[in-house]
DNA sequence: ATCTAATGTTGACATCGTAAACATAACTCT
DNA sequence: AGAGTTATGTTTACGATGTCAACATTAGAT
């Protein structure tokens, strides 16, 4: 667990910004969003509470800094899944990564931070979208048609997802299956129809 | 605009707890939930920082009582529309409640407060809830499969509502459409299939 | 009318985000 | 190698916030 840091440093860390967003991480996902403020975050990682201003200009910054790696671990586990398992493990992998980081899925869809003012948080969003859809699209060939199910099944399997997250989901509903099957069984209750009036 | 108060009251404001809210709703849906602190409730109540806490033991009391409201009114909502058009108007009602409202839908179940400790917040969710999925259940006639179904349909409006909140969907997706038509065509390229393996 | 509980107010404290001024180390150019 | 410049941390300071404790005022019950 001791993150071997090479050199003892004195007045310049190294590379803070990476151990800051270390740090800021580990709150995150530990602590819960609301815990997570820069000067925890400075102390942490054996600065002033000052220092990280040097690398982020304010705090949605840092947030944004987080959120830009949820995405990019978001899209991995997709791409992951596209190869083994197709469409549906897709959709099973994206209900399971908002189960497994749910503060940092919060932080990525919460609505905190604005998206669009983040440069590069707002492409590598854009990117991982655009493999999504791609993907459902792909299997549909209808044009407008294909986008509204593809629409449809991302908007599926995130509402799934935030549900699940907020225990807004009565246990009864679940009916003794592990939270796998869960997600599988009501993800398979669904069809996609291209052309529906 | 100006709330006709009937007395100009001096020491006791004879229904504070109510014009609490009245300020907090104002807030939260003009400047956002950020912006919304108890203080700056009091301040436009008109009454001390510290007033607010004959009232609500905690910030997120406050808060609670504002999701509460929400859910009341979403519920509301869906019992008018169950009434007119059915299931679908209910999915559609729902996505629009969200539209309309996003800074209280986010309150609601952006996870910043725990539904589960406050006790009425709870069961006027559940309540919504429940009339929510009894409305879907009653139509399809077998246990689980009825029961998984009704949950993806809610997710699909629940997470159709956030991603359009959340602007995630590209513009060149809607096509065109007036937003109300393009939540149509979205939700009605959906099928529920009971028994699906 | 008096006593008591409910409701507001004042003052205080720790924490936070952020800005300004300062300190130190690293880099560049000669 | 030495001087000047830039990047990176630190200190100090300010206003805002949530919350606590002590106090003031009023409404209701006796």
């Amino acid at each position: 667990m001791s993150t071997s840091r090479p050199k003892k440093r004195s007045y310049h860390h190294g590379d803070l910004e990476a151990a800051l967003i270390r740090s800021a991480g580990n709150i995150l996902e530990k602590e819960g969003l609301e815990a997570l403020s820069l000067r925890e975050t400075a102390r942490r990682a054996g600065v002033s509470h000052n220092a990280p201003y040097r690398h982020f200009a304010e705090r949605e910054a840092l947030l944004a800094a987080l959120a830009r790696e949820g995405f990019e671990r978001l899209g991995a586990a997709q791409r992951e899944a596209a190869d083994k398992g197709g469409l549906r493990a897709m959709g099973e992998a994206y209900v399971l990564f908002a189960l497994e980081h749910p503060q940092r899925f919060r932080l990525m869809f919460g609505g905190q931070i604005s998206i669009a003012r983040h440069e590069k948080l707002r492409d590598v969003a854009t990117k991982t979208f655009a493999g999504l859809s791609g993907a459902l699209a792909a299997r549909v060939p209808e044009a407008q048609g294909a986008r509204d199910a593809s629409i449809a099944a991302w908007a599926l399997v995130h509402g799934l997802a935030l549900l699940l997250m907020g225990d807004r989901i009565a246990s009864a509903a679940m009916n003794g299956r592990e939270r796998k099957a869960f997600v599988r069984d009501v993800l398979a209750s669904v069809r996609f129809a291209a052309g529906a009036a």
